[in-house]
DNA sequence: GTGCTTAAACTAGCGGCGTAAGTTTTTACA
DNA sequence: TGTAAAAACTTACGCCGCTAGTTTAAGCAC
Protein backbone atom coordinates (compact mmCIF):
# COMPACT_ATOMS: atom_id res chain seq x y z
CA UNK A 1 0.00 0.00 0.00
CA UNK A 2 0.91 3.39 -0.90
CA UNK A 3 -0.12 6.86 0.31
CA UNK A 4 -4.20 6.08 0.77
CA UNK A 5 -6.85 8.42 -0.63
CA UNK A 6 -8.14 8.62 3.11
CA UNK A 7 -5.49 9.11 5.87
CA UNK A 8 -5.57 5.96 7.97
CA UNK A 9 -3.95 8.10 10.45
CA UNK A 10 -4.28 11.62 12.44
CA UNK A 11 -2.30 12.30 15.69
CA UNK A 12 -5.54 12.36 17.42
CA UNK A 13 -6.42 8.54 16.86
CA UNK A 14 -2.86 7.88 17.73
CA UNK A 15 -2.83 9.13 20.88
CA UNK A 16 -5.83 8.06 21.92
CA UNK A 17 -4.75 4.59 21.07
CA UNK A 18 -1.76 4.67 22.82
CA UNK A 19 -3.75 5.78 25.95
CA UNK A 20 -6.07 2.97 25.88
CA UNK A 21 -3.08 0.21 24.90
CA UNK A 22 -1.45 2.17 27.90
CA UNK A 23 -4.46 1.93 30.16
CA UNK A 24 -5.07 -1.99 29.45
CA UNK A 25 -1.93 -3.23 28.82
CA UNK A 26 1.12 -0.83 30.32
CA UNK A 27 3.35 1.22 28.98
CA UNK A 28 5.77 -1.82 27.92
CA UNK A 29 3.23 -3.23 25.84
CA UNK A 30 3.03 0.33 24.14
CA UNK A 31 5.58 -0.80 21.38
CA UNK A 32 5.71 1.07 18.35
CA UNK A 33 4.74 -1.85 16.35
CA UNK A 34 2.16 -3.30 18.80
CA UNK A 35 0.35 0.34 18.60
CA UNK A 36 0.55 0.58 14.93
CA UNK A 37 -0.89 -3.01 14.71
CA UNK A 38 -3.74 -1.62 17.15
CA UNK A 39 -4.46 0.63 14.16
CA UNK A 40 -4.03 -1.49 11.41
CA UNK A 41 -0.88 -0.56 10.31
CA UNK A 42 2.55 -0.70 10.12
CA UNK A 43 5.08 0.62 12.60
CA UNK A 44 7.33 3.14 10.83
CA UNK A 45 3.97 4.83 9.65
CA UNK A 46 3.51 6.17 12.69
CA UNK A 47 6.45 8.43 12.20
CA UNK A 48 4.41 10.14 9.59
CA UNK A 49 2.79 11.63 12.42
CA UNK A 50 5.09 11.63 15.15
CA UNK A 51 8.91 12.24 15.75
CA UNK A 52 9.46 10.25 18.79
CA UNK A 53 8.09 7.55 20.52
CA UNK A 54 8.78 9.65 23.84
CA UNK A 55 6.40 12.06 21.83
CA UNK A 56 3.41 9.71 21.57
CA UNK A 57 3.67 9.00 25.55
CA UNK A 58 4.23 12.57 26.32
CA UNK A 59 0.99 13.36 24.05
CA UNK A 60 -1.18 10.60 26.68
CA UNK A 61 0.45 11.99 29.43
CA UNK A 62 -0.70 15.88 28.38
CA UNK A 63 -4.64 13.78 28.02
CA UNK A 64 -4.76 12.71 31.43
CA UNK A 65 -3.72 16.17 32.54
CA UNK A 66 -5.69 17.35 31.09
CA UNK A 67 -8.72 15.78 32.67
CA UNK A 68 -8.18 16.90 36.41
CA UNK A 69 -9.79 19.69 37.66
CA UNK A 70 -8.17 23.24 38.04
CA UNK A 71 -11.61 25.24 37.43
CA UNK A 72 -11.68 24.49 41.57
CA UNK A 73 -9.10 27.07 42.25
CA UNK A 74 -11.76 29.77 41.13
CA UNK A 75 -14.12 30.92 43.94
CA UNK A 76 -12.51 28.60 46.82
CA UNK A 77 -10.58 29.22 49.92
CA UNK A 78 -6.97 27.89 49.27
CA UNK A 79 -7.61 25.24 51.59
CA UNK A 80 -10.39 24.32 50.06
CA UNK A 81 -9.22 24.76 46.45
CA UNK A 82 -6.03 22.43 47.39
CA UNK A 83 -8.16 19.65 48.83
CA UNK A 84 -10.41 19.54 45.87
CA UNK A 85 -7.95 19.08 43.24
CA UNK A 86 -5.26 17.14 44.94
CA UNK A 87 -8.59 14.54 45.05
CA UNK A 88 -9.53 15.53 41.34
CA UNK A 89 -6.00 14.44 40.54
CA UNK A 90 -5.83 11.47 42.41
CA UNK A 91 -8.66 10.27 41.09
CA UNK A 92 -7.54 10.71 37.69
CA UNK A 93 -4.23 9.25 38.39
CA UNK A 94 -6.03 5.87 40.00
CA UNK A 95 -8.06 5.56 36.24
CA UNK A 96 -4.80 5.72 34.43
CA UNK A 97 -2.47 4.58 37.00
CA UNK A 98 0.25 2.98 34.33
CA UNK A 99 1.08 6.60 32.77
CA UNK A 100 1.85 7.60 36.13
CA UNK A 101 5.44 7.14 35.53
CA UNK A 102 6.01 9.43 33.21
CA UNK A 103 4.20 12.11 34.73
CA UNK A 104 6.01 11.85 37.92
CA UNK A 105 8.88 13.50 36.40
CA UNK A 106 7.34 16.85 35.72
CA UNK A 107 5.06 18.80 33.59
CA UNK A 108 8.14 19.50 31.44
CA UNK A 109 6.54 21.30 28.53
CA UNK A 110 3.18 19.88 28.26
CA UNK A 111 0.49 22.70 28.36
CA UNK A 112 -1.69 20.61 30.68
CA UNK A 113 1.19 20.51 33.16
CA UNK A 114 1.97 23.38 32.99
CA UNK A 115 -1.77 25.23 33.66
CA UNK A 116 -2.32 23.09 36.29
CA UNK A 117 0.88 23.81 37.92
CA UNK A 118 0.12 27.77 37.13
CA UNK A 119 -3.25 27.61 39.33
CA UNK A 120 -1.86 25.59 41.99
CA UNK A 121 1.16 28.29 42.51
CA UNK A 122 -0.92 31.40 41.58
CA UNK A 123 -3.64 30.15 44.18
CA UNK A 124 -1.06 29.96 46.64
CA UNK A 125 0.91 33.01 45.87
CA UNK A 126 -2.51 34.98 46.14
CA UNK A 127 -3.65 33.64 49.40
CA UNK A 128 -0.66 35.25 50.62
CA UNK A 129 2.36 32.55 51.07
CA UNK A 130 6.03 33.42 50.16
CA UNK A 131 6.78 32.19 46.58
CA UNK A 132 9.23 29.64 48.12
CA UNK A 133 7.02 28.16 50.58
CA UNK A 134 3.93 27.80 47.66
CA UNK A 135 6.86 26.14 45.81
CA UNK A 136 6.97 23.82 48.58
CA UNK A 137 3.78 23.35 48.70
CA UNK A 138 3.47 22.94 45.45
CA UNK A 139 6.20 20.09 45.16
CA UNK A 140 4.61 18.56 48.39
CA UNK A 141 1.18 18.05 46.67
CA UNK A 142 3.47 16.06 43.83
CA UNK A 143 5.53 14.21 46.52
CA UNK A 144 2.24 13.04 48.23
CA UNK A 145 -0.19 12.54 44.98
CA UNK A 146 2.48 10.84 42.50
CA UNK A 147 3.73 9.11 45.29
CA UNK A 148 0.52 7.42 46.33
CA UNK A 149 -0.38 6.70 42.41
CA UNK A 150 3.05 5.15 41.44
CA UNK A 151 2.47 1.65 43.06
CA UNK A 152 -0.33 0.42 45.50
CA UNK A 153 1.27 0.50 49.04
CA UNK A 154 -1.03 -2.70 49.62
CA UNK A 155 0.32 -4.79 46.89
CA UNK A 156 3.92 -3.71 47.60
CA UNK A 157 3.92 -6.57 49.71
CA UNK A 158 3.86 -10.36 48.33
CA UNK A 159 0.68 -12.01 49.05
CA UNK A 160 2.59 -15.34 50.13
CA UNK A 161 2.28 -15.92 53.97
CA UNK A 162 5.10 -17.70 54.60
CA UNK A 163 7.28 -14.57 53.43
CA UNK A 164 6.69 -13.10 56.77
CA UNK A 165 7.43 -15.59 59.14
CA UNK A 166 10.54 -13.68 60.22
CA UNK A 167 8.54 -10.81 60.67
CA UNK A 168 6.31 -10.77 63.77
CA UNK A 169 4.66 -7.21 63.34
CA UNK A 170 4.22 -8.58 59.55
CA UNK A 171 2.39 -11.70 60.08
CA UNK A 172 -0.86 -10.21 58.64
CA UNK A 173 0.93 -8.77 55.54
CA UNK A 174 -0.17 -11.03 53.31
CA UNK A 175 -3.47 -9.80 53.53
CA UNK A 176 -2.76 -6.40 52.76
CA UNK A 177 -3.71 -7.58 49.14
CA UNK A 178 -7.31 -8.20 50.11
CA UNK A 179 -7.60 -4.55 51.69
CA UNK A 180 -5.90 -2.77 48.90
CA UNK A 181 -8.31 0.05 48.49
CA UNK A 182 -9.15 0.80 52.19
CA UNK A 183 -5.60 0.64 52.89
CA UNK A 184 -4.39 3.03 49.66
CA UNK A 185 -7.12 5.47 50.02
CA UNK A 186 -6.97 5.50 53.96
CA UNK A 187 -3.21 6.82 53.81
CA UNK A 188 -3.75 8.92 50.93
CA UNK A 189 -6.93 10.96 52.73
CA UNK A 190 -5.00 11.22 55.98
CA UNK A 191 -1.84 12.45 54.46
CA UNK A 192 -4.19 14.84 52.12
CA UNK A 193 -5.74 16.12 56.24
CA UNK A 194 -2.42 16.35 57.84
CA UNK A 195 -0.88 18.27 54.93
CA UNK A 196 -3.48 20.80 54.87
CA UNK A 197 -4.86 21.16 58.23
CA UNK A 198 -1.11 21.98 59.59
CA UNK A 199 -0.63 24.53 56.81
CA UNK A 200 -4.35 25.76 57.33
CA UNK A 201 -3.37 26.22 61.18
CA UNK A 202 0.27 27.77 60.22
CA UNK A 203 -1.34 30.12 57.90
CA UNK A 204 -4.17 30.89 60.80
CA UNK A 205 -1.09 31.75 62.43
CA UNK A 206 0.32 34.13 60.43
CA UNK A 207 3.69 31.91 59.41
CA UNK A 208 3.15 32.00 55.32
CA UNK A 209 7.03 31.52 54.55
CA UNK B 1 36.99 -19.76 26.65
CA UNK B 2 35.37 -22.29 28.23
CA UNK B 3 35.34 -22.79 31.95
CA UNK B 4 38.15 -20.61 33.98
CA UNK B 5 40.41 -21.65 36.16
CA UNK B 6 39.27 -19.04 38.51
CA UNK B 7 35.58 -18.03 38.35
CA UNK B 8 35.49 -14.89 36.77
CA UNK B 9 31.99 -13.95 38.22
CA UNK B 10 30.27 -13.90 41.53
CA UNK B 11 27.07 -12.85 42.20
CA UNK B 12 27.95 -10.85 44.51
CA UNK B 13 30.81 -8.93 41.65
CA UNK B 14 27.74 -8.69 39.43
CA UNK B 15 25.56 -6.68 42.16
CA UNK B 16 27.89 -4.25 42.28
CA UNK B 17 28.65 -3.77 38.91
CA UNK B 18 25.27 -3.75 38.25
CA UNK B 19 24.79 -0.86 41.41
CA UNK B 20 27.78 0.62 39.63
CA UNK B 21 26.41 0.97 36.34
CA UNK B 22 22.75 2.29 37.17
CA UNK B 23 24.27 4.91 39.51
CA UNK B 24 26.65 6.12 37.23
CA UNK B 25 24.32 5.72 34.19
CA UNK B 26 20.77 4.73 34.45
CA UNK B 27 18.09 1.88 34.97
CA UNK B 28 18.05 1.77 31.02
CA UNK B 29 21.99 1.76 30.53
CA UNK B 30 22.21 -1.59 32.70
CA UNK B 31 21.60 -3.77 30.04
CA UNK B 32 22.57 -7.62 30.66
CA UNK B 33 25.31 -7.11 27.61
CA UNK B 34 26.80 -3.79 28.87
CA UNK B 35 26.65 -5.26 32.31
CA UNK B 36 28.51 -8.30 31.38
CA UNK B 37 31.17 -6.00 29.03
CA UNK B 38 32.11 -4.00 32.36
CA UNK B 39 32.63 -7.60 34.16
CA UNK B 40 34.89 -8.57 31.30
CA UNK B 41 32.44 -11.42 30.19
CA UNK B 42 29.94 -12.30 27.71
CA UNK B 43 26.08 -11.34 28.02
CA UNK B 44 24.74 -15.01 28.64
CA UNK B 45 27.65 -15.92 30.87
CA UNK B 46 25.64 -13.49 33.96
CA UNK B 47 22.85 -16.25 33.40
CA UNK B 48 24.90 -18.68 35.27
CA UNK B 49 24.78 -16.48 38.18
CA UNK B 50 20.81 -15.13 38.26
CA UNK B 51 17.76 -16.24 36.56
CA UNK B 52 16.81 -12.93 35.15
CA UNK B 53 17.69 -9.22 35.04
CA UNK B 54 15.00 -8.27 37.35
CA UNK B 55 16.68 -10.59 39.70
CA UNK B 56 19.53 -8.73 39.81
CA UNK B 57 17.83 -5.24 39.69
CA UNK B 58 16.61 -6.65 42.47
CA UNK B 59 19.82 -7.54 44.19
CA UNK B 60 20.64 -3.91 43.80
CA UNK B 61 17.53 -2.78 45.52
CA UNK B 62 18.30 -4.54 48.40
CA UNK B 63 21.48 -3.59 48.67
CA UNK B 64 20.41 0.53 48.99
CA UNK B 65 17.35 -0.61 51.10
CA UNK B 66 20.02 -2.10 53.17
CA UNK B 67 21.81 1.15 53.90
CA UNK B 68 19.26 2.76 55.55
CA UNK B 69 19.04 3.16 58.95
CA UNK B 70 16.55 1.15 61.39
CA UNK B 71 18.83 1.32 64.48
CA UNK B 72 16.81 4.18 65.47
CA UNK B 73 13.58 2.63 65.94
CA UNK B 74 15.50 1.20 69.23
CA UNK B 75 15.63 3.74 72.28
CA UNK B 76 13.64 6.67 70.36
CA UNK B 77 10.33 7.89 70.41
CA UNK B 78 8.46 7.24 68.00
CA UNK B 79 8.16 10.34 66.37
CA UNK B 80 11.68 10.86 66.56
CA UNK B 81 12.41 7.53 65.11
CA UNK B 82 10.22 8.12 62.26
CA UNK B 83 11.79 11.53 61.69
CA UNK B 84 15.50 9.82 61.92
CA UNK B 85 14.66 6.88 59.89
CA UNK B 86 13.07 9.15 56.71
CA UNK B 87 16.12 11.19 56.95
CA UNK B 88 18.28 8.40 56.25
CA UNK B 89 16.05 6.52 53.69
CA UNK B 90 15.64 10.22 52.07
CA UNK B 91 19.67 10.36 52.16
CA UNK B 92 20.53 6.92 50.66
CA UNK B 93 17.16 7.31 48.02
CA UNK B 94 18.98 10.69 46.86
CA UNK B 95 22.47 8.83 46.79
CA UNK B 96 21.46 6.53 44.62
CA UNK B 97 18.02 8.02 42.81
CA UNK B 98 18.38 5.93 39.73
CA UNK B 99 17.17 2.94 41.18
CA UNK B 100 14.20 4.69 42.99
CA UNK B 101 11.93 3.46 40.03
CA UNK B 102 12.34 -0.01 41.47
CA UNK B 103 11.93 0.31 45.01
CA UNK B 104 8.99 3.15 44.45
CA UNK B 105 6.66 -0.59 44.04
CA UNK B 106 7.26 -1.78 47.37
CA UNK B 107 9.18 -4.22 49.39
CA UNK B 108 8.89 -7.53 47.65
CA UNK B 109 10.27 -10.02 48.59
CA UNK B 110 13.38 -8.61 49.42
CA UNK B 111 14.67 -9.06 53.40
CA UNK B 112 16.08 -5.81 53.86
CA UNK B 113 12.93 -3.90 52.47
CA UNK B 114 11.03 -5.98 54.69
CA UNK B 115 12.93 -5.80 57.36
CA UNK B 116 12.00 -2.02 57.26
CA UNK B 117 8.46 -2.32 57.25
CA UNK B 118 8.74 -4.62 60.11
CA UNK B 119 10.90 -2.12 61.91
CA UNK B 120 8.68 0.91 61.16
CA UNK B 121 5.16 -0.58 61.97
CA UNK B 122 6.24 -2.63 65.02
CA UNK B 123 7.29 0.95 66.34
CA UNK B 124 4.20 2.35 65.49
CA UNK B 125 2.40 -0.75 67.08
CA UNK B 126 4.18 -0.36 70.44
CA UNK B 127 3.32 3.29 70.45
CA UNK B 128 -0.09 2.37 70.51
CA UNK B 129 -1.10 3.10 66.82
CA UNK B 130 -4.29 0.97 65.64
CA UNK B 131 -2.85 -1.51 62.73
CA UNK B 132 -4.95 -0.04 60.41
CA UNK B 133 -3.47 3.38 61.56
CA UNK B 134 -0.39 2.01 61.78
CA UNK B 135 -0.21 0.89 57.79
CA UNK B 136 -1.80 4.13 56.95
CA UNK B 137 1.08 6.00 58.53
CA UNK B 138 3.77 3.74 56.97
CA UNK B 139 2.19 4.19 53.21
CA UNK B 140 2.17 7.86 53.91
CA UNK B 141 5.52 8.12 54.68
CA UNK B 142 6.15 5.85 52.03
CA UNK B 143 4.59 8.05 49.61
CA UNK B 144 6.58 11.21 50.63
CA UNK B 145 9.85 9.10 50.60
CA UNK B 146 9.64 7.83 47.20
CA UNK B 147 7.77 10.51 45.70
CA UNK B 148 10.38 13.18 46.38
CA UNK B 149 12.93 10.60 45.58
CA UNK B 150 11.20 10.03 42.27
CA UNK B 151 11.85 13.36 40.41
CA UNK B 152 13.26 16.77 41.15
CA UNK B 153 10.20 18.96 41.25
CA UNK B 154 12.43 21.88 40.26
CA UNK B 155 14.28 19.91 37.54
CA UNK B 156 10.88 18.74 36.44
CA UNK B 157 10.23 22.53 34.79
CA UNK B 158 12.23 23.20 31.56
CA UNK B 159 14.87 25.43 31.94
CA UNK B 160 13.64 27.23 28.77
CA UNK B 161 12.30 30.85 30.07
CA UNK B 162 9.97 31.39 26.48
CA UNK B 163 7.73 28.07 27.64
CA UNK B 164 6.40 30.05 30.73
CA UNK B 165 5.31 33.30 29.14
CA UNK B 166 1.71 32.50 28.78
CA UNK B 167 2.01 31.10 32.81
CA UNK B 168 2.14 34.57 34.57
CA UNK B 169 2.51 33.13 37.92
CA UNK B 170 5.52 30.64 36.40
CA UNK B 171 7.30 33.22 34.94
CA UNK B 172 10.41 32.37 37.20
CA UNK B 173 9.92 29.21 36.74
CA UNK B 174 13.05 28.62 34.76
CA UNK B 175 15.11 29.71 37.39
CA UNK B 176 13.82 27.03 39.66
CA UNK B 177 16.87 24.21 38.14
CA UNK B 178 19.26 26.87 39.51
CA UNK B 179 17.87 26.24 43.36
CA UNK B 180 17.29 22.48 42.87
CA UNK B 181 18.52 21.66 46.25
CA UNK B 182 16.86 24.25 48.37
CA UNK B 183 13.63 24.12 46.35
CA UNK B 184 13.62 20.13 46.59
CA UNK B 185 15.25 19.73 50.64
CA UNK B 186 12.58 22.24 51.30
CA UNK B 187 9.92 21.00 50.18
CA UNK B 188 10.49 17.22 51.81
CA UNK B 189 11.66 18.68 54.94
CA UNK B 190 8.46 20.74 55.31
CA UNK B 191 6.48 17.97 54.37
CA UNK B 192 8.08 15.33 57.33
CA UNK B 193 7.47 18.71 59.77
CA UNK B 194 3.87 18.89 58.71
CA UNK B 195 3.33 15.40 59.01
CA UNK B 196 5.17 14.13 62.02
CA UNK B 197 3.95 17.08 64.34
CA UNK B 198 0.10 16.84 63.04
CA UNK B 199 0.51 13.15 64.00
CA UNK B 200 2.20 13.88 66.87
CA UNK B 201 -0.68 16.04 67.70
CA UNK B 202 -3.15 13.85 67.08
CA UNK B 203 -1.45 10.94 69.56
CA UNK B 204 -1.16 13.53 72.08
CA UNK B 205 -5.08 13.72 71.90
CA UNK B 206 -5.64 10.48 72.95
CA UNK B 207 -6.88 10.24 68.25
CA UNK B 208 -4.63 6.91 68.02
CA UNK B 209 -6.89 5.43 65.29
C1' DG C 1 43.92 -42.26 39.38
C1' DT C 2 39.87 -42.52 36.63
C1' DG C 3 35.43 -41.64 35.43
C1' DC C 4 31.00 -38.75 36.06
C1' DT C 5 28.54 -34.83 37.20
C1' DT C 6 28.24 -30.15 37.68
C1' DA C 7 29.77 -25.38 37.09
C1' DA C 8 30.97 -21.52 34.39
C1' DA C 9 32.52 -19.68 30.57
C1' DC C 10 31.58 -19.52 25.43
C1' DT C 11 29.04 -18.89 20.52
C1' DA C 12 24.94 -18.66 17.80
C1' DG C 13 20.48 -17.28 17.32
C1' DC C 14 15.28 -15.96 18.22
C1' DG C 15 11.90 -12.53 18.42
C1' DG C 16 11.20 -7.91 19.83
C1' DC C 17 12.53 -2.99 20.29
C1' DG C 18 13.12 2.23 18.40
C1' DT C 19 14.15 4.23 14.39
C1' DA C 20 16.44 5.51 9.69
C1' DA C 21 16.34 5.21 4.75
C1' DG C 22 14.32 4.79 0.60
C1' DT C 23 10.01 3.58 -2.38
C1' DT C 24 5.39 4.21 -4.09
C1' DT C 25 1.21 6.41 -4.78
C1' DT C 26 -1.99 10.12 -3.88
C1' DT C 27 -3.18 14.76 -2.96
C1' DA C 28 -2.82 19.78 -3.30
C1' DC C 29 -1.42 23.62 -5.42
C1' DA C 30 1.27 26.72 -8.83
C1' DT D 1 -0.32 19.82 -16.17
C1' DG D 2 3.89 19.50 -13.54
C1' DT D 3 5.75 19.40 -9.08
C1' DA D 4 6.21 19.10 -4.26
C1' DA D 5 4.60 17.26 -0.15
C1' DA D 6 2.13 13.74 2.45
C1' DA D 7 1.29 9.15 4.05
C1' DA D 8 1.46 4.70 3.52
C1' DC D 9 4.92 0.92 2.56
C1' DT D 10 9.43 -2.40 2.84
C1' DT D 11 13.92 -3.19 4.36
C1' DA D 12 17.44 -2.94 7.55
C1' DC D 13 20.58 -1.57 11.59
C1' DG D 14 22.00 -2.12 16.15
C1' DC D 15 20.20 -2.70 20.39
C1' DC D 16 17.46 -5.72 23.95
C1' DG D 17 16.32 -10.18 27.23
C1' DC D 18 16.94 -14.67 26.93
C1' DT D 19 17.49 -19.86 25.20
C1' DA D 20 20.13 -23.65 23.46
C1' DG D 21 23.94 -26.08 22.85
C1' DT D 22 29.19 -26.46 23.32
C1' DT D 23 33.58 -26.62 25.73
C1' DT D 24 36.55 -27.11 29.45
C1' DA D 25 37.66 -27.18 34.38
C1' DA D 26 36.49 -28.55 39.11
C1' DG D 27 34.89 -31.60 42.57
C1' DC D 28 33.84 -35.91 44.03
C1' DA D 29 32.90 -41.25 44.13
C1' DC D 30 34.92 -45.42 43.49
Amino acid sequence: MARPRQALLTRERIVEAAAALIDAEGLDACSMRRLATELGVQGPSLYNHFATKAEIVDAVAELVVAQVDITVFRGNDWREALRLWAKSYHAVLAAHPNIVPVLATGPGRRPAGLAMAEAVYGALIDAGWSRARATHIGALMRYLITGSALGSFALGFDADPELYDRYPHLHRAHELAAHRAAVDEGAFELGLDLLINSLSDRYDQGVRR
